[in-house]
DNA sequence: AGAGTGGGCCTTTTT
DNA sequence: GGCCCACTCT
């Protein structure tokens, strides 16, 4: 039981804080501004909850990242002095991952089941265009990663796939029909491999409420308090599961900002927080406008151009900051002199005492990035771009995993033919020739299992020699006791055969056995297979990124597309290619719900500054087809009032060509 | 005809 | 930095 009252919300919350805390029972849209204390209200709002009584597991938290719900988590523990047991906080899928474990059964699938990431679902989708026999040549069908796409944007719209064809992808009209049944083979083979994807998780945790009025019931009465963060963000989908679980209780709160709804492009729908008061009854609102981040001037820039935009709640940041000084626009005379000025600008700062900590570089495209880093490499500056290819969607990490889900879920035939064309001889053809030998046994591990001579496997001898050396490994793995030490499983599939593997194929083994060496310690902290394979598809995390605990190597200045620093701030902001052309992106133009939401990337990305913010732009591109191009500054800036911004006017000396 | 290489061109991304 | 396309060489 959680001591009651031993916070003071009042010294530690501002009024409009204060006033969601206390009295956000009911159906409530908090409309959070950049800056103005949001997580602090969620994480006091929980505590609150938590103090007055409420059971943590009546309490269902529901973030946008795996990170997002840890740190609030964490946050919420500091604040009580105990850990809010039985509260359950994470992603959506996060969530109908757990839920989905426990009534798998009643979609006709087991606990045990896979899920597929993104690649995955694309080598199933290829694979089901070969069952289909679909001319792979075919101009005018989609690949099977953007078959993908395709199919993810409908499920996750709740939209006809042909409407989102029309919408999206109207030069594939005419593959509707055939893009229907892939669609229905895909799922098909997601049952035979007890596979879900992403979307499954969403979509199976939606049917299992809507269709099992027994479950619909016993989470409605369990889930009292659902909180949701970053709304604005939400597609369809999301919203019917919100819709679900927010009936017979009645206490939703959802927290947000319309204006800073970035994911569009991906199915989110501004849209639901807009029209969360028609949906959800007697919905109260609440304002949070006191910025604690920005100073006075770079406020006035995000409000004036924010105000351009027609489908939004009415808002206007106030900051009790004293003045600093106007954000600074930079013409440059070209990409090149960009990224220079940047360079030498960041090393002022820093001799001025700014630690490169507290400044980044913010791009809408992570292209635009390369330049600055030639400069920054060229100069000596320390920096880390964010994002890349994450840590556990590498081949290697891949690879191994790939082991322990066959022996979790002996169904997951994609798990087989990627480990068993790890083997010299053989390939796509021969893996799916030996795994269809293994399912018509029935059990296809015990089946592998005792067949060490590959006698039932007909295929030619160098292939053969792959699958004893397999059986060998798989043998090793010590079934019985695989399901609760998957450390000691991975150091023994490295060890006994994937070692040679990498160090064959891969140049830069000795990173990636090093790699693996951090997985397995990372295992290690796991009793259960299953659940280290559940979390590892549903976590973030980069290459680079230490698994265990991040921990930045030195000082560095931090490179980023706007979409990944939501949510993050620094003192300085450089914000790069504030030209026509670039920003807003062309194809935005045309559209006016497009262009709003070019112009609520840039609110981000304004709002990310604390006290300086140099809008950059350059003023010449070369193209090889028509030479030198005069760029104009972005609509964005034109926007803007004269008063309320510096246009700077800076030579650059130029770069020398010493490389 | 098929494979390999170089150059140009890029939205944005979490699970 | 990655992917696709075109061009070239075998």
């Amino acid at each position: 039981m959680v001591t009651p009252y031993t916070l003071d919300y009042h010294t530690a919350l501002n009024e409009a804080q204060y006033r969601v805390v206390t009295q956000g029972d009911g159906h409530v849209l908090v409309l959070a501004g950049p800056g103005s204390g949001k997580t602090r209200t969620l994480i006091y709002r929980v505590a609150y909850l938590l103090e007055h009584g409420v059971p943590p597991n009546a309490i269902l938290l529901v973030t946008f990242t795996v990170k997002a719900a840890r740190e609030m988590l964490e946050r919420v523990e500091g604040l009580l002095q105990q850990p809010p047991d039985g509260l359950w906080g994470g992603t959506f899928h996060h969530i109908g991952n757990l839920l989905l474990r426990q009534h798998a059964d009643r979609l006709g699938f087991t606990p045990q089941f896979t899920i597929l990431d993104e690649e995955d679902a694309g080598d199933l989708l290829a694979a089901c265009c070969a069952d289909l026999k679909l001319p792979t040549t075919e101009r005018r069908l989609p690949q099977a990663n953007v078959m993908g796409a395709i199919l993810s944007l409908a499920v996750n719209t709740q939209r006809p796939l042909a409407q989102v064809v029309a919408t999206h992808y109207p030069y594939f009209a005419d593959a509707v029909p055939v893009l229907e049944r892939v669609a229905a083979r895909y799922t098909a083979r997601k049952r035979q491999a007890n596979a879900f994807d992403y979307d499954d998780l969403l979509r199976g945790w939606l049917q299992l409420l809507e269709q099992h009025a027994d479950l619909r019931g016993r989470y409605a009465e369990r889930f009292r308090y659902v909180l949701v963060d970053e709304y604005q963000d939400t597609n369809r989908l999301q919203f019917s599961l919100i819709r679900q679980i927010g009936r017979g209780h009645g206490n939703v709160l959802v927290v947000g900002d319309d204006a800073q709804a970035i994911y569009a492009f991906r199915g989110a729908d501004v849209t639901n927080i807009l029209e969360f008061p028609q949906h959800f009854p007697d919905t109260t609102v609440f304002k949070l406008e006191m910025n604690y981040r920005s100073t006075p001037e770079i406020l006035a820039v995000a409000n004036h151009s924010i105000q351009h935009n027609t489908r939004q709640f009415p808002k206007a940041l106030t900051t009790m900051r004293p003045a600093g000084t106007p954000p600074a626009v930079v013409p440059l005379m070209d990409q090149r002199q960009q990224a220079a000025f940047v360079a030498q600008r960041l090393l002022e700062l820093r001799d001025e005492g700014t630690p490169l900590e507290q400044m980044a570089v913010l791009v809408r495209a992570r292209y635009q990035a390369s330049e600055l880093e030639l400069e920054l490499t060229r100069r000596n500056i320390p920096y880390v771009i964010r994002g890349g290819v994450r840590f556990f969607e590498q081949t290697h990490i891949k690879d191994v995993l790939a082991y322990l889900k066959l022996l979790v879920n002996p169904s997951d035939e994609l798990a087989w033919g990627r480990t068993l064309r790890l083997h010299d001889g053989i390939g796509a053809v021969y893996a799916r020739r030996i795994w269809q030998r293994l399912q018509a046994a029935g059990h296809p591990l015990e089946a592998a299992l005792r067949d060490a001579g590959g006698a039932s496997v007909d295929v030619p001898l160098r292939a053969k020699a792959g699958w004893q050396r397999f059986h060998k490994t798989l043998g090793a793995l010590e079934i019985p006791e695989a399901a609760q030490h998957p450390g000691q499983v991975i150091a023994e599939i490295v060890s006994r055969s994937y070692r040679a593997h990498v160090e064959t194929h891969f140049q830069d083994a000795r990173d990636r056995l090093e790699d693996l060496a951090q997985l397995t310690a990372f295992a290690n902290t796991y009793q259960s297979t299953e659940t280290l394979l559940a979390d590892l598809s549903l976590r973030e995390g980069f290459k680079g990124e230490t698994i265990t605990a991040w921990s930045p190597p030195d000082e560095h200045v931090v490179l980023s597309t706007i979409h990944q620093a939501k949510g993050l701030e620094w003192k300085v902001v450089f914000l790069l290619g504030m030209s026509d052309g670039q920003f807003p992106h062309p194809k935005a133009v045309e559209e006016s719900d497009a262009l709003e939401e070019e112009r609520r990337l840039f609110y981000v990305a304004v709002t990310r500054a604390k006290d300086e913010l140099y809008l950059t732009y350059p003023m010449t591109r070369y193209s090889s087809q028509t030479g030198e191009v005069l760029l104009r500054p972005s609509r964005f800036l034109q926007e803007l009032p004269d008063t309320i911004v510096d246009q700077w006017s800076v030579q650059v000396a130029d770069p020398a060509f010493d490389d």
